[in-house]
DNA sequence: TATCGTATGATATAACATACCATAGTTCGG
DNA sequence: CCGAACTATGGTATGTTATATCATACGATA
């Protein structure tokens, strides 16, 4: 148990687990079903614990899957940008940071006056282990 | 009529239409009810329509809002990378294309061995606009 | 005119998400 | 001790987004 597990409740740290124990990205409903044997029985449950977590940054929310992947570092990057590239033959989603691309879209904003609360950036595409096999 | 409307079918081009003709992105629904006039009548008929504007370039999804927008430029990158601004307050959605940013996920996807397939680049904020007002 | 492909119409349902109200426990000031 | 305020939780109902499936119409062409 780290140390951001202390402060979690009962249910945000089953979801946590259950996202941090999963190879994929895990969609709300995914989860409900995975935790309906620790009592979970309603929607709301699940994506109020998800809320709580995305904004910890100890989640991210994948929105070209409505799903959820637990961060891939110990304490996240907060305030950092995230990028995934995200495999649609086995589903594995790789979390990894980019400062030039995060310094870039910064300037773009910067020079527009824009006001970046929250950047996503999903590559979607089939990673090399997929493409290396037959399928 | 631009050139390429000429091979749109009359949905496909009814719903390209109504994009191109609205300030902020539309949704699936949003759609289908603007279009209730013309004889739209479920959704099937308007993401059978979308699914295809898609496919060709001419319309973006934002999969932050579940939306879609028409492409900002006539003959739309069909490999580029396109990213979005869109700001929370008045919805507009605009945008860009970043050749450094392109590039430097290319690297990181060659590197791995990743083939990109599609990539969503969004930043949710506020405009200029809308965060120089007292709202 | 028979057949094939494509576009369309229409229904039902699946998948994702939230509004709302109720209950239980904790803290803290009076 | 009591009650207000806050937080976590449980649960129902509903809203929103998306697709599977089957049926129908229409144009091309051999």
């Amino acid at each position: 148990m780290t140390k951001q597990d202390q402060s979690l409740t009962k249910n945000q740290s089953l979801v946590f687990k259950a996202l941090a124990g999963s190879e994929v990205p895990l969609t709300a409903y995914g989860l409900l079903d995975r935790l309906r044997t620790e009592g979970f029985k309603a929607p709301p449950q699940v994506y109020r614990a998800l809320e709580a977590l995305v904004d910890r940054g100890m989640v991210h929310r994948l929105e070209s899957l409505n799903a959820f992947v637990a961060c891939a570092h110990e304490s996240c990057h907060p305030s950092g940008l995230v990028a995934f590239a995200i495999c649609d033959d086995c589903g594995q989603a790789t979390e990894f940071n980019d400062e030039f691309v995060a310094q870039r879209l910064q300037s773009w904003s910067a020079e527009r006056s824009f006001k970046p609360h929250r950047t996503t950036i999903e590559i979607r595409g089939e990673c090399g282990e997929c493409h290396g096999l037959t399928c």
